[in-house]
DNA sequence: TGTTATAGTAAACGCGCGTTCATGGAGGTG
DNA sequence: CACCTCCATGAACGCGCGTTTACTATAACA
């Protein structure tokens, strides 16, 4: 069933059929409805591929989840649950206005590549980020091309650094420097001096702010800072067993401890109870993100909240707006976020 | 940039260059790779919409993701957890095979046409459902055109009892009935007679299977079914509140609790806890899915394993295979669950 | 050397639709 | 009644690529 089927049916020519289905003005209401009752009737669709190709905009972006390869095998869909909710709700965004997602896994440090391909294949009409590491030659190569892209989490001085404040594209980050800030504080102001973290991966921007607030909030109320108790992070469970259990059979233990995510906080925890450090009476712990497992878990974890949903349904917006609109210029948006205390904090006692 | 270009830039004409693209064997060696220079040269990728127009199969696959709706805000995220690993595993195992997804999120009851507009519309070359009720006209119609489908959690009768036996359709469910016997057991091996049940979503396969194996149990076990225990769930949280609640203030209260998934139960444990019913002392409760919290509440909860990644990675694979080898014949695959003992059952106490 | 098989390639058509341009007819004005 | 305007509509072209067909140069053979 094609457009000349329909023509022929409804008695017109295909451009008649054409200009009903484009919404074109110039078409009266008699032969409208006419055309519209034989396209009901044999439920035609018009084929994208060729809408495309005759110049039409296909109504779908791309969305790119950024990951780190684990091959852990099942393991794998507990990690990325974070990044899950993430496209559920791009999806729901898209969807509501129209438009349809093309979803992708791209693992760090392999296949960049496939976000640039997917354009230039695909044609789709705009592409969002998420997840780890951004590729700076990638967001270079399709702004360049003048596609629009939607990032989650990213250095706004990248941008200007590389002169890309011309370009189509939107930024949506969290104050993540001020959230961390706002929790070190409440640990702080608890008494406590000997602070860790377990930092993110460094290359992402969230990672590297909230490492860069710790640095900044101890300076700022005089703690030096020991090196024993930054612990190397990648945002996963993962390695932080290792780090932390290497942190427990070292000389001295921190009275509190900052995880850079929820994920390492709650792997942290796991393993001070099973080596019997309490929390949060022998530790303190503050994690990032608040996803749903932190207020279920027992002791509830202390956390930094951030506005995810939100976040993502503003790039997604943000970016079908750009796309129709084709505005040619830089746009970002910062969420504020909010340090939710619940039970793994606790004043620092004397010993 | 497109073939022509190629064509030209490499001296030959456009349709050595196609045949070049799509690995036709007739072209010399040389010819082959003085075009592939070029290709490589000027980051040349076809078109897809025109491939796809010319004939070629779009290596896409549409991802439909049936869900209650909500309605909540940012509550939908969390609620949706579940479904959202779906997608990460189907979109992996895709991609891994060359694929691309499509993902779309469907509305109970509102948006099925979404659904067989995609296949029409974007000539997508197969598609896996996945969620809540699916419904039947709606695969009726697209196996009828002919296009494969994947789907996980469906009733194998009404394939039979609808003809559809030689459609392309693959089904992948887990042995539920099984697992919900072998939970119950668990439990009445423990004592306990006055077993209760949160239902899920009876339109639903799982939801009819597990509720199916709680009579049956029930009945083998000469237990009578008293109907104040059995409570109507919709495989969420939401409304699971309400109903343990109304079960709390009634004359009398079970001395066990099956749910039909590890939300419900979790719910339920919340509200137990918070009314002070402990758990297990006063109820034991067992869920359904291991959801990644289920093990990391406290106490940890008894539930039924469902191996969602290998489900959803074999009916992805399934439907590509069955995409590329045309294969007429309904096929489907049953994985077994497991009961896993954690923290949630106790012996029943005389009272 | 003449003939036939063969490999390599170019030209042409079609995929389904959007859009432009030309045409014809209806209605209005002088 | 003649002329012009405007609106409705159909014919034709192009989007980028796959594929079929036909042609040409080369190799193989007698």
């Amino acid at each position: 069933m094609k457009s000349e089927d329909i023509a022929r049916l409804a008695g017109v020519s295909r451009s008649t059929v054409s200009r009903v289905i484009n919404n074109y003005p110039n078409v009266p209401e008699k032969t409208r409805a006419k055309v519209l009752k034989i396209i009901e009737e044999y439920n035609y669709e018009p084929n994208t591929s060729a809408r495309i190709l005759a110049g039409k905009s296909n109504n779908t972006i791309g969305l790119f989840v950024i990951s780190v390869s684990e091959n852990d095998g099942p393991s794998k869909i507990y990690q990325s649950t974070y990044y899950s909710t993430f496209i559920n709700t791009v999806v729901d965004a898209a969807n509501t206005i129209g438009y349809y997602v093309l979803v992708h896994t791209i693992y760090c440090d392999k296949d960049y590549s496939k976000i640039s391909q997917s354009f230039m294949q695909k044609r789709i009409s705009g592409g969002i980020l998420v997840g780890n590491e951004k590729d700076l030659d990638t967001i270079k190569k399709i702004t360049k091309m003048g596609y629009p892209i939607g990032i989650v989490d990213y250095d706004f001085g990248e941008i200007e650094r590389n002169n890309l404040n011309n370009s189509r594209l939107i930024v949506v980050n969290s104050s993540d420097f001020d959230g961390t800030v706002e929790a070190l504080n409440h640990l702080i102001n608890l008494g406590h001096k000997d602070i860790g973290i377990i930092t993110g991966r460094m290359g992402t921007y969230s990672g590297k702010e909230r490492y860069r607030a710790y640095e900044y909030t101890l300076e700022e109320n005089n703690i030096d800072i020991n090196p024993d108790f930054i612990l190397k992070g990648e945002f996963l469970k993962k390695n932080t067993y290792d780090e932390v259990k290497r942190l427990i059979n070292s000389k001295k233990l921190p009275t509190a401890l900052f995880a850079c995510n929820d994920d390492m906080a709650i792997a942290a925890m796991e393993v001070f109870m099973k080596e019997g450090v309490r929390v949060p009476e022998d530790i303190s712990i503050i994690g990032f993100d608040d996803i749903p497992m932190a207020s279920h878990i027992k002791p509830a974890l202390s956390t930094v909240n951030v506005p995810v949903y939100d976040m993502v349904t503003q790039v997604t917006e943000a970016l079908i707006s750009n796309i129709e609109q084709g505005t040619k210029a830089f746009s970002s948006f910062t969420y504020p976020v909010k340090f939710v205390d619940r039970d793994t904090c606790a004043k620092k006692r004397s010993r």
